[in-house]
DNA sequence: AACTATTTATAAGA
DNA sequence: TTCTTATAAATAGTT
């Protein structure tokens, strides 16, 4: 249909190639309106030009996704199954190291020794929680160190200023308890991350993908 | 184009629209062939009729599913989530309690105590792990005690045994060093799970779904 | 992006 | 259904 018949194979000339497209499109698209209305049919087309550019045309009375569905459960192809497996694979795989992270933090707090650790692996473990204290005491004096000092020169510069205005004068707390002076209350109240209880809790929610109907038939 | 124009609207009677739906499929597909051999083009045509037949048209380069995955990278549309919401939430749930875990497990070997401690939470680490420690050194003790106390058993059969024979002398052994007659090395040589190295290891070990490339562009 | 000669699709009828 | 054919519609080549 034009000035002159064509043979129906690929046009070479790119600027060539790139009209054709371009009208065709617009007459097909305009036949899928058409038999949609028409006949009262679910239309999906869906078009990439060699150059990767989308057009779609979708019937008004459905979306992708449902004549998606529909090609699925009719023509018995799954067209998600890939993504499926896929993800299935990626949660086992958090599932699993889950489950050793899990594993280590219940013998780090001294859970579950009883179970499968021979003598060198709890020797081990309780060399390595010997040198995490350490660093754990290190960083806790190095922070009373470094707030200490921070109030300390507070208190130089207020001494100071006291003494500029009154010429006398020491403050009683500069030897004092430096963990009460910085807010830092002597009984522990915010045991919050730390404590056995809690961890306990943290370990045993389990998320079970399998008690959520997911499953395809 | 025809005898007479149509109104482009809904065929009422049905044995026509069926008629017609037949005829002007043949047209459409022919039309996606063309334009798939002529452009060099990727074309999917699905449609259902009214009473639900499905007929397709696809590309012979492609597949329904290719241009399935195709079209939501472009488009940006995700077809299937919300089939797997479930499953993704799941998924994102694992992945959050990962990163829970794997914080604990940093601050429990000594690392990370700079972010985010406060001086509390520091405290009420040392006092957990110096419980553990306890715990896993009286569980040591325990191994060690109950491993010596068979040994005995067994060396005291054997003395009794040995005078039965030969009615003189005594086990050298019976005061030794327990740990290496148990067949525990002195030096630590199976030291796997517990060393901060491979605790790094594991704890770096993300599994990160979206780095199989499934995020939508 | 328009034009238009020509081909192609198809509506109605058989 | 399928074929026929008059006619509408699409479009190839041109401007």
């Amino acid at each position: 249909m034009g000035r002159g018949k064509i043979e129906i194979k690929r046009i070479e000339n790119t600027t060539n190639r790139q009209v054709t497209f371009s009208k065709r499109r617009t007459g097909i698209v305009k036949k899928a309106r058409e038999l949609t209305v028409l006949c009262d049919a679910e239309v999906s087309l869906i078009m990439f030009s060699s150059t990767g550019k989308l057009s779609e045309f979708i019937s008004p009375s459905t979306t992708t996704k449902k004549i998606y569905d529909q090609y699925q459960q009719v023509s018995g192809i799954n067209l998600w199954n890939s993504h499926y497996e896929k993800m299935q694979e990626s949660l086992k795989k958090q599932k699993e190291t889950n489950m050793r992270l899990r594993r280590e933090i219940r013998q780090r707090i001294g859970e579950s020794l009883d179970d499968d650790m021979s003598f060198d692996e709890l020797r081990s473990l309780e060399q390595d929680l010997d040198e995490s204290v350490k660093l754990v005491r290190d960083r806790k004096y190095h922070m009373i160190a470094t707030q200490t000092e921070t109030y300390r020169k507070k208190l130089r510069n207020l001494q100071e200023t006291h003494t500029h205005l009154e010429t006398r004068g020491e403050d009683p707390y500069y030897e004092g308890d430096y963990e009460s002076l910085l807010g830092m209350s002597s009984v522990g109240a915010h045991l919050v991350s730390y404590r056995v209880q809690p961890s306990q809790h943290n370990i045993q929610n389990g998320e079970g993908y399998g008690s959520h109907n997911l499953r395809l038939a």
